[in-house]
DNA sequence: CTGAAAGCGCTTACAG
DNA sequence: CTGAAAGCGCTTACAG
C-alpha cells in the first residue's frame, strides 16, 4: 500500500537549510540576479540536497503560462482514421522525441483530445504547440493565432506561406534521391502511388517526381492513394497499376504502410521483388526495415524533426525568436526491395 | 502573423461581470456551498459568456498537485525497443482512450521521458500514472508508491498481487475463447507463439494454453518469443515451429505483429493460410485486420481499457477508494485465417 | 550582493 | 446566502 504523499520541498525550506532568503535561491538556482558565487554554489547543494524541484503549477501561475504544449497529428476523417495516424512509425518516433526535448526544457507534452473549436483550445490551456501535417489552411492553425499561441508544424501548411514556423525534410531532394537509385536499379518505368492529401509533404513529392520525370523524359505515372486504410489503399492502387498492360517496373510508396499493399498485390500477380519490380517507400518504417522482402525508404529521421519541432516551439513560447523553418537532413535506406544483385 | 495574446479571464473579471464575489463564483461553478439558485445560474451564464475557465496552474497550486498525469509504456530492453513498442497499435489506442478521459476530468495526460529514478519521478511531477504491463517487480510501481503517488497499471505486476489498481481483459478466458474456436476450424496440433516476458498477459494467456492442451489431451507445442523485433522474431520462431517433422496445423501468434511473421514463414514452405495452416493473434491490430489474410484475433478494446485506466487513476489522486481491479470485456474478431470455408 | 514584499488565479475556512 | 481574507509556491521589481 503506498505511503501517504510525501509534503513538497518548497523553496522556503532551500532558503531555510541554506541561511539565505526566498530571493537568493530563486536566483542562484536560475542564474538571474547578482549573487556571490560561492552562495549560488551552497544554495544549488543544499537544494540538491533536500531533492527540492521548483513546482511548476507555481512557476506557470507567475508565468501567466501553463508550462505545457501539445502534440497534435494530422486529423484525416473520422477519430478512427486518427487512431490509424497515431500508431504510424513516424508520428510517435516525432512525439517522442518532442516529448523528450520538451521534457528538458521544462514543458511537458500532453496528448490533446481533438481540437475544433476556439473554446476547445482555451480548454485546453497549452502555451502552444506542434502540429504534424497540417492539410491546406489548416484551421487549427488560426485557432492557435487567434489565442496568440505558438503553433510549430512539421511540413508546412500550403495555404501558409507567411507561416515559417515550421521542420521539414528536404522533400524534393529526398524524391530525386529515391528516383536517381530506383533509375540506377533499373527501374525505367517507375510509377507513384502519391498520397492523396493537401499536406506539403505530399506536393512536394509528387512535384519533385514529375519534374524528374521532365527531365528524364519519362512519362509519369502518378496514382494518388488514400491516406485511410493504408495498405488496403495501397494493395488497390497497386493492383491497377500491375494489370495495366504497359506496366511499371517500379513503384515509389509514398506513405507509411503503402508498400505493404504494393508487394502483396505484386505476391499475388507472381512478380517478384527486385527482380520484377522494384519497390520503394517515401517514409522509413519498422515495417519497411524488416518486412518480406525489407524496403528501401527514406527515413525522415523524425527524432531530428521532432526534437527540433520542440526546441523551436518552446523556444517561441518564451518570447524568442528563433531561426526558422528548419530542415532536417533525412537519409536514403537502401534494402532488399531495389537491390537486383 | 500572431496577435498579442488575449489576457486571460479571470475569476475576478466574472465576479465583476457578475456583480458577485469571487467566492460566489467559485462555488457557483464548482457546485459547491449554499448559493442561491438564481445567482449560480446568472454566475455561470456570465462565465460562459466572457469564455471563462478556470486557470490549471493555480488550481494546481492551491491543491498542492499538478493536475497531470503520465502514460508510461512498457520497457523492454533498450530505447529503440521503446519506440517499436510505442508504435503498437494497442498501447496508442490506450493511450489515447486514456487521454480523453483523464482530459475531461482536467488531468491532461503527459507522455513521460524513461522513468528510473526517484529524482526522475519527482522531476516529472505528475499526481499519478497509468503503466502499461508491467514486468514482475516492476521498479517503477515502487518508485511511485515511494512518493506516495497512485498507479494505475494495465494488466498486473505479478510480485505484487496486493497492488489491486489494475486493469486488465479476460485473459485466460480469451485463449480457451481462442482455442476453441481454432479447434473448430479444424487445428489438431496448435501451437503457441508465447512471448517472452513476465508480464501477466503473457503468463495468463500461457496457462490457459496449457490448462486447456490438458483438458483436451494434447501435447501443447508453447515457442517462447521475443517481443523486441516482433515481426522478425516471430518469424525464426514460426519456422521453427513448420520445419519440425510433427508440424503443427495452427499457431496461435500471441503479440502484435506475431502474425506477420508466421504469414512470412507459412508462405515461403508454400503452406496456405488457412487451408494448410490455421493462424489467430493474441491481440488485435490495424495489421491484423488489413494484413493478407486478414488474420483472427482477440481484440481487447484498448478503448475501454485505456478509459477505465484512466477513470480509475484519477479517482485515486482525488481520494477515492474506487471499485478495482477492473476486467474488461474482450471480443473475438473472426477473419480469413481460420476459415476454412 | 541580499532580502522583504507583491502578486500570479484559484479554493476554502470563517465571519456575518 | 454572501464575501473578505489567507495562502498554495514561485519570480521579480525594488530598496537597501
Amino acid at each position: 500500500m503506498s505511503r501517504p504523499a510525501a509534503p513538497r520541498v518548497t523553496i522556503r525550506d532551500v532558503a531555510a537549510a541554506a541561511g539565505v532568503s526566498v530571493t537568493t535561491v530563486s536566483h542562484s538556482l536560475n542564474g538571474k540576479g547578482a549573487v556571490d558565487p560561492a552562495t549560488r554554489a551552497r544554495v544549488k547543494q543544499v537544494a540538491a540536497q533536500l531533492g527540492y524541484r521548483a513546482s511548476r503549477a507555481a512557476q506557470a501561475l507567475r508565468a501567466g503560462r501553463s508550462g505545457t504544449i501539445a502534440f497534435v497529428i494530422p486529423s484525416v476523417g473520422a477519430v478512427a482514421e486518427e487512431r490509424e495516424m497515431l500508431s504510424l512509425d513516424y508520428y510517435m518516433q516525432l512525439a517522442s522525441a518532442a516529448a523528450r526535448v520538451a521534457f528538458t526544457r521544462r514543458h511537458p507534452l500532453l496528448l490533446p483530445p481533438p481540437i475544433e473549436t476556439l473554446d476547445d483550445l482555451r480548454e485546453l490551456g497549452v502555451d502552444g504547440a506542434i502540429l504534424c501535417d497540417p492539410a491546406r489552411d489548416d484551421p487549427r492553425i488560426a485557432l492557435f493565432e487567434e489565442l496568440g499561441l505558438p503553433i510549430v508544424t512539421i511540413e508546412r501548411d500550403l495555404g501558409r506561406p507567411d507561416h515559417r514556423w515550421y521542420v521539414e525534410g528536404d522533400n524534393r531532394g529526398n524524391m530525386r534521391l529515391l528516383l536517381d537509385h530506383v533509375a540506377a536499379a533499373g527501374g525505367r518505368r517507375i510509377a507513384l502511388l502519391s498520397a492523396d492529401s493537401t499536406w506539403s509533404w505530399s506536393a512536394d513529392n509528387e512535384q519533385a517526381y514529375r519534374a524528374w520525370c521532365e527531365e528524364h523524359e519519362r512519362t509519369p505515372i502518378v496514382e494518388p492513394t488514400s491516406l485511410r486504410h493504408l495498405e488496403t489503399s495501397a494493395y488497390d492502387r497497386a493492383c491497377a497499376l500491375l494489370d495495366r498492360p504497359d506496366r511499371p517496373d517500379a513503384i515509389i510508396a509514398l506513405a507509411e504502410r503503402y508498400a505493404t499493399g504494393v508487394v502483396r498485390a505484386a505476391r499475388e500477380r507472381g512478380l517478384r521483388i527486385p527482380q520484377d519490380l522494384l519497390v520503394a517507400g517515401g517514409i522509413d518504417s519498422h515495417q519497411a526495415a524488416e518486412g518480406d522482402p525489407p524496403i528501401t525508404a527514406i527515413d525522415l529521421q523524425p527524432e531530428l524533426q521532432g526534437a527540433a519541432a520542440a526546441a523551436l516551439l518552446v523556444a517561441l513560447t518564451e518570447g524568442e525568436r528563433p531561426e526558422a523553418p528548419r530542415i532536417v537532413p533525412s537519409r536514403l535506406r537502401v534494402r532488399a526491395s531495389t537491390q537486383r544483385t
